[in-house]
RNA sequence: GCCGCGUUCGUCUAGCUGGCCCAGGACAUCAGGUUUUCAUCCUGAAGAUCAGGGGUUCGAAUCCCCUACGCGGUACCA
């Protein structure tokens, strides 16, 4: 059985990358009718941010990826918040240190500071390793008097890597990737705080909830070596790795972080979030307008393929395609035009009535009320150029209430003296046609541009800049249609008025 | 600095066991078509000497080595 997991630490809202790393996992898992669980990784309480939590798991709602296990559903390996599973990790680190894979260290983090101030002046970088340790303030060089005299202060379980070996680890993405341990520092286990670091907490938990795959952001690759060390020492079968590589910012190089997201004004975050403290606000994918599909399969694209040319695929299709092994290994950049051409895609897919259901919504709170049935034929005038939910409202407002402007360069354009005179012979056979039909209209409209010898795009611009205050929009019959001929009349008269030569 | 990972059109990528690749697709770009407009849509074009340099081979984007560049890590953060 196949056990997977996404572990964020609730140090904020769920960043874009996060989110492919949980979709990597809940493709990987569903491909294999395997579980998936959500495990909260706080064990930084300096860094704990409230709402955090709920956040991420309203994330994940929204786009449809759910979970077997977790915080939110429970689970037979419950509390999966590692704040709640404290008592847990301090036999594990005893039992490492009973094994003698790590050692008590004393040394307070001013004079780790000043040591590594020390080699800084030096040109040269400390390092808390097999070669250091020996003139350290640890258990390992301290006496059985003094150990037992300090433990009754502040201390932390150091990783007591074992000398001359080379950790060997098999990526499912990479493949080997091999680390002389002679170049690893004896990284912190267990804080002084009582509670562990990412490194014990993980590896326990990963146990304990028996993780069969890590799948994990490539940020990891470097520690890798010290968990299978770990494994290796609680002598537990490891699960088998694979570290995914990072989402890079549109521009230049570098990981995608939420400044990109404000400089080039696209969200890197699931749903807006607003700062507890400093109050600011980050867009998010799903007020900008966003459809989870759109989003999924969109990410899912950015580092993996199916091989295939088919890039248009359903969550069903991605999760019977999905392998870690085409996952590539070199980092993506984020391309938003992409994103928008997936979102156009998917909102091109949903039905009139879906779209119309939202819509109404959104006029509600404009306090457009009108029926459903209308709000249904707006949207199937304007759906093929609504690229965002958000940008319906854009594309449609002129057939709910008349243009307050013009815009000028379609009057410089098009609108001449004589145009009024036109419009009106123009109101006047749409008055006629009873009742009014839209192909009837236009035919009539055209058959009388022809025998006038007018010019027919003079007409019609003008025509339409009345009706919507732009040159452009749907057909425009289907517009005259929409608001009738009445209205149609009294946007004319406006317009008239209004346009001054 | 040290360690690790990476490097094919502007972007995401196909290419994994060498010849079917003078490198394919998609987005973006450009041109044409459809249309009363703007979009959509359709058709087409342009776009990578496969980071650079050495090998191996009859033959390399594909295998090996070196260099450069980028990224990640180097915390009592995850």
């Amino acid at each position: 059985m196949i056990r997977v997991r996404f572990a964020p630490s609730p140090t904020g809202p769920l960043h874009i990358g996060g989110v492919r790393t949980c979709l990597y996992n809940y493709l990987f898992a569903k491909q294999h009718n395997g579980k998936l669980l959500l495990r909260i990784e706080d064990t930084d309480q300096t860094r704990f941010v409230p709402g955090a939590e709920a956040y991420i798991v309203e994330s994940f709602k929204w786009l449809g990826i759910t979970f077997d296990e977790g915080v939110h559903v429970g689970g037979k390996h419950a509390p999966y918040k590692q704040s709640e599973r404290m008592p847990i990790y301090k036999k594990y680190a005893d039992e490492l240190i009973a094994k003698g894979w790590a050692y008590y260290a004393f040394d307070t983090p001013e004079e780790l500071e000043a040591k590594r101030k020390e080699a800084e002046a030096e040109k040269k970088t400390f390092q808390y390793d097999m070669n250091t340790r020996t003139v350290m303030c640890n258990s390992l060089t301290l006496s059985a008097e003094e150990i037992v005299e300090k433990l009754r202060g502040n201390y932390v379980v150091r990783f007591k890597y074992p000398e001359n070996t080379e950790v060997h680890i098999y990526d499912l993405i990479r493949g080997e990737v091999r680390i002389n341990a002679q170049l690893l520092d004896d990284k912190v286990l267990f804080k002084s705080d009582g509670l562990p670091t990412y490194h014990l907490a993980n590896v326990v938990d990963d146990h304990l909830m028996e993780i069969t795959h890590v799948i994990r952001g490539e940020e990891w690759l470097p520690s890798a070596p010290l968990h299978v060390m770990l494994y290796k020492a609680f002598e537990w079968q490891a699960p088998q790795f694979a570290h995914l590589p990072l989402l890079l910012k549109p521009d230049g190089n570098g990981k995608l972080s939420k400044r990109d997201g404000d400089r080039l004004g696209f969200p890197v975050f699931p749903m807006q979030w607003q700062d507890p403290t400093s109050g600011e606000i980050s867009s998010g994918y799903r007020e900008s307008g966003y459809l989870p599909e759109a989003v999924n399969n969109f990410l899912a694209l950015l580092g993996w393929n199916p091989g295939t040319e088919e890039e248009v695929m359903s969550m069903e299709q991605l999760v019977t395609r999905f392998s870690l092994e085409k996952v590539s290994k070199s980092g993506a950049k984020f391309d938003l035009d992409k994103a928008k051409w997936f979102n156009h895609y998917y909102i091109q897919q949903k039905t009139d009535k879906d779209l119309a259901t939202l819509f109404a919504q959104q006029l509600a709170e404009k306090n457009i009320h009108t029926n459903l049935e209308k709000v249904e034929k707006a949207i199937a005038l304007v759906k093929e150029r609504v690229y965002f939910t958000t940008d319906i409202w854009n594309q449609s407002a002129f057939l709910f209430q008349a243009p307050e402007t013009y815009n000028p360069e379609v009057v410089k354009k098009r609108w001449k003296e004589d145009t009024p005179v036109h419009l009106q012979q123009v109101i006047n056979i749409l008055f006629s046609v009873t009742p009014f039909d839209k192909t009837v209209a236009h035919d009539t409209v055209v058959a009388f541009i022809q025998e006038n010898q007018l010019n027919m795009g003079q007409i019609m611009n003008c025509l339409r800049l009345a009706l919507v205050g732009d040159s452009k929009g749907p057909d425009l019959f289907e517009i005259i249609d929409f608001i009738g001929v009445e209205e149609t009349n009294g946007r004319i008269g406006m317009a008239m008025k209004r346009i001054a030569l």
